[in-house]
DNA sequence: TTAACATATGAACAGATGATCATATGTTAA
DNA sequence: TTAACATATGATCATCTGTTCATATGTTAA
């Protein structure tokens, strides 16, 4: 997916200094693939109201579908991607699972993108 | 895509009240909407490198290119999508196209990310 | 036990996405 | 003008993604 810079056979460039300065200041691949990840289980629709209704309240998966207005297959399947991304936590009661928001970054995050939205 | 919670017909759900409330509390669907865009823009390797690249210098698009290590016909189709966005910005210097970050929100939705991420 | 319920999971399919390649546009220097 | 260059764009295609449907798991009450 990626080519190597370093493989190219022809590189042609204008400001070498520059590219040099920036590619070696340049995140380890890892991390920047993590926040890719991060970002990118943030941008989708069901999954962005599925973090703003937890955002407001501790809710359970069926509650949390009906809120949304999809089905709770789908609402779980998002459940786990949001969970894997350590983004909401979940504690089971008796057979429910009541899921909130893991931390404040997620919050924080949700802040600073709506106001680049709304300007 | 998104079915209308109104037209289902039969709606299971526990705490009537926390979905309501919640519900009404929702954010607009067009405003939600911008912002899944915003979070999927910055959801892709190529584009977050090219952010965090001009988050370190005004850079044009060969240099860019360079610096990521992917084709310059691969970086211009993602400045695209990010001038799109209003993540980026630009200004022509003869033959030569030189992106910058559009504002400050980009810079900290980077950094609160990273945060998550780093932890 | 068994039935009913809440949630999770796997397969499958339609739609979205990103890189590539060929080509087009626009700018500068000769 | 023309050639060379920097960038942009459109079409194509392989891959990824999210929903649906069917089914499985796990819990509670009878």
């Amino acid at each position: 997916m990626s080519m190597d810079f370093e493989d190219r056979c022809e590189v042609h460039y204008i400001h070498e200094d520059n590219v040099k300065e920036v590619k070696t200041a340049m995140l380890e691949q890892e991390t920047i693939l993590s926040l890719a990840e991060l970002f990118k289980t943030m941008g989708d629709l069901t999954r962005l109201k599925l973090i703003f209704a937890l955002m407001k309240k501790e809710l359970c998966v069926c509650d949390l579908a009906a809120v949304i207005g999809v089905s709770d297959s789908a609402v779980s399947h998002q459940l786990r991607v949001l969970r894997n991304q350590k983004l909401v936590k979940f504690r089971r009661q008796g057979k429910v699972m009541y899921y909130s928001l893991a931390d404040e970054h997620v919050r924080m995050l949700f802040a600073q993108g709506l106001e680049h939205v709304c300007e």
